[in-house]
DNA sequence: ATGAAAGCGCTAACAT
DNA sequence: ATGTTAGCGCTTTCAT
C-alpha cells in the first residue's frame, strides 16, 4: 500500500489537514515547525501525493488531451504532426501541463472519443487538423470541454490555430509564375482535411486571378504521403497534363512526385519545376532541395496550448488566429525549357 | 455539474450499486429490464463515465507513461523516438491503454520524475533509451511501478527490448571490409546512451578482431543528430584520420557527415564510403542513398508495451529481448580507390 | 492554530 | 434481486 497523508498524519499525531496544509504550502498558515516535520516525515516514508485523488476534488488534472488527425497506425511518422507535438510539449511544458496522447484509433467512432475526452482526465483537449463531424463538434462544445485546433476548425466555435494556406500556395504560385510557368498541376491531400481543401482552394484561386484555365485533370489527390505523391504523380505523367510546375500539398508528396518524375527520366527543375509546403526536414536534404513554403507549425502549435490553457482557466475564448507563412526558394523550380514556354 | 451514477438512480428510483453494475454488465447479475432503463436513462442525460474516480477504487488507470530520452525541447522530431513512439501506440491501442507522454523536461530532475510516474495516474512506465541513474532506477524498482526499456537498460532489474547494435554494427563493418576498407572512423552517439556505447564497442571489438588498430583520433562524439553528425565529420577530415570508411551510429548523423563530405569537394562512395543505422527515412531519399543497418523499432517498441502490459496484470517480469538487426547495402558505401587500398 | 468531517464519483463488500 | 454503506486519497469547510 502506498504511504498517504493519513500515514503522515498519524506517526506525528496531528490531523490530515495540517499535514495537506503543510505540504501544499497554503492556504491554511501552518507554523513553520510543524511544516519541517511533516516534510521530513513525508521525505521519510517516501511520500508521493496522489494526483488522481487531488484531481477528484480540484476537478483539475493539469492535463491536456492531445487528438491527433486522422487517427490510424503509425501516427506519429507524419512530420506535420512531429512538428505540431513538439509545439505542443515545449508549451505544456512552460506551461506546467502533462500531455495525454488519444492514440486509441477505434475511437475514431465520435461517440467513443467523446466518452475518452470526457471522462475527467483532460482538462482540455488539443485537435490537430481534425476531420470532425459537425455533430461531433456540436457535442463537444455542450460538453463543455475546453477545446481548441491547430490547423483550420472544420466548424465554428472551435479556436482555430493555422497557416495562411491559401496564401501559401499563392506564394510558391507567384515565384513559378514569375518564371514564366503557365502550365500548373496540383497534388492535393486528403480532400477530408481542412488545410489540403485551402491549399487546393489557393492553387484555383491563383489561376483563377490570372484568367489562366483550371482543368480537372490538373488536380489528382494525394494522401500527405511520399508513396501518396509518387502516385499522384505517376497519374499526371500517365495523363499528359503538360504541366511545367508541380505545386504540392506538403513537401512529403512533392519528395515522391520529384522521385516519379525523376525515375521517368525527367530532370528537376530542368523538365519540370516541383514545390511542397511546411518546410519539412525532408525537403532540405533531397537533390535537388524543394522549393517549398514554411509555416511556423511549432509556434502555432505552441500558441494553440497556450490559448487552450487560458481557456481552462477560465479566461475568454481566444480568438482565431492566422499565421503567415513564407517562400524558400531552392533548387527544385526553375524557368520551364523555352519550348515549353508560352509567350 | 457533470452527470453522474447518482443522477441515473435517482431519476429511475434505484440505488447506485445497481446503476454500476447494469453500466458495467457485471459482476452482480443485474435484470434485462433494468439494465435497459438504465442505459436508456444514461443516454438521455447524456452520462458519461468519470475514470479519474474509477480508477481511484480500482487502482489501475489503463494508462501507461511514456519517457522520452534525455528529455528536451523538440523531442518528437528525433525518427528515432516517433518510430519507438509508434510501436508504443500500436501496440497500446490494441490493449486498450492510453499513453501519457512525460515531456516535463525539468523532470529530467530524478525525484520530480519519480514523483511524476508515481503520482497514481499511470499503470507502468516506457523508458525510451533512457540515461537513468543507478539510483533512480533502484527507487523505481523499490517503488513497485511495473517499468520496461526499449533500448538497452541501463541498470540491472529493468526488464529491455533492444536491437542487437553490436552485431548491426558487425555487419556493415564486414560488408566495408569485404569491399576492401582497412581504415575506419567512427561517429559515436551521444556517450550517455547506452546504445552509443554498444555501437561504438561494436565498433572497437570489430576491428579488434581484424587485428587493426583503433586509434583514438578515429573515433568523435557525435549526437545523434544531422548538424552533430555534419560537425563530427568536419573534425574527423580536419584530423586527418585517413579513414576511407566512415560508420556512424545513426542514420542522422550519417546524413550530415555526407553534406560534409560532398560539401568538402569529396565524393560519396568514391573517396569516402558512409554508413547509418536505423534506417530512418532520410537515410534512403539522400543521394546516395545510405547503406544502413535496419532495426525493427516498431516491434521492439510494441514488445514491450505488451510486456509492460503483462506485468501490470501481474504476470512474470518478462525476459529482456534483443532483437536481430538486419543490412541494408544502398549506394553510399563502395570499393576505396586502388591508391588507398592497402595489399 | 488545528482537529473533525464532508465529500469528489465510483466500486464492492455487506446487508437484506 | 437489490439497497446501504464504506471507502479510494485528497482538499476544504466547519468547528473548536
Amino acid at each position: 500500500m502506498a504511504v498517504t497523508i493519513k500515514d503522515i498524519a498519524t506517526r506525528l499525531n496531528i490531523s490530515v489537514s495540517t499535514v495537506s496544509y503543510a505540504l501544499n504550502g497554503g492556504p491554511r498558515p501552518v507554523p513553520e515547525a510543524v511544516r519541517e516535520r511533516v516534510l521530513e516525515a513525508a521525505r521519510e516514508l517516501n511520500y508521493r501525493p496522489n494526483r488522481v485523488a487531488r484531481s477528484m476534488i480540484t476537478g483539475r488534472s493539469h492535463t491536456i488531451g492531445v487528438v491527433p488527425p486522422g487517427i490510424t497506425h503509425n501516427v506519429f511518422l507524419s512530420p506535420y504532426l512531429q512538428h505540431a507535438l513538439s509545439g505542443v510539449a515545449n508549451a505544456a511544458n512552460d506551461l506546467h501541463q502533462d500531455l495525454v496522447i488519444f492514440t486509441r484509433f477505434e475511437a475514431a467512432d465520435t461517440e467513443a472519443m467523446l466518452g475518452y475526452l470526457l471522462d475527467g482526465r483532460v482538462d482540455g483537449a488539443i485537435f490537430i487538423a481534425p476531420s470532425l463531424s459537425e455533430d461531433a463538434t456540436r457535442q463537444l462544445a455542450a460538453s463543455g470541454l475546453p477545446c481548441v485546433c491547430v490547423s483550420i476548425a472544420p466548424h465554428e466555435g472551435l479556436p482555430s490555430f493555422s497557416p495562411d494556406n491559401e496564401g501559401g500556395i499563392r506564394l510558391v504560385m507567384e515565384h513559378l509564375f514569375a518564371l514564366g510557368h503557365r502550365r500548373f498541376a496540383h497534388i492535393a491531400g486528403r480532400p477530408e482535411m481542412d488545410d489540403a481543401i485551402a491549399r487546393r482552394g489557393g492553387f484555383e484561386a491563383f489561376l483563377r486571378s490570372q484568367s489562366l484555365p483550371c482543368p480537372p485533370e490538373s488536380i489528382v489527390n494525394g494522401d500527405f504521403t511520399m508513396e501518396g505523391g509518387a502516385l499522384a504523380m505517376a497519374e499526371l505523367l500517365r495523363r499528359g497534363s503538360g504541366a511545367t510546375a508541380i505545386v504540392c500539398a506538403n513537401d512529403e508528396m512533392a519528395v515522391g512526385a520529384m522521385h516519379t518524375v525523376q525515375a521517368a527520366g525527367l530532370r528537376v527543375p530542368e523538365d519540370i519545376s516541383i514545390t511542397g509546403f511546411d518546410m519539412s526536414p525532408y525537403s532540405g536534404i533531397v537533390q535537388p532541395p524543394i522549393t517549398t513554403v514554411s509555416q511556423p507549425v511549432i509556434e502555432i502549435a505552441a500558441a494553440a496550448t497556450s490559448a487552450l490553457v487560458a481557456l481552462v482557466e477560465g479566461q475568454e475564448p481566444p480568438a482565431s488566429r492566422v499565421f503567415p507563412t513564407e517562400l524558400v526558394v531552392r533548387a527544385s523550380t526553375a524557368r520551364p525549357q523555352e519550348d515549353l514556354l508560352i509567350p
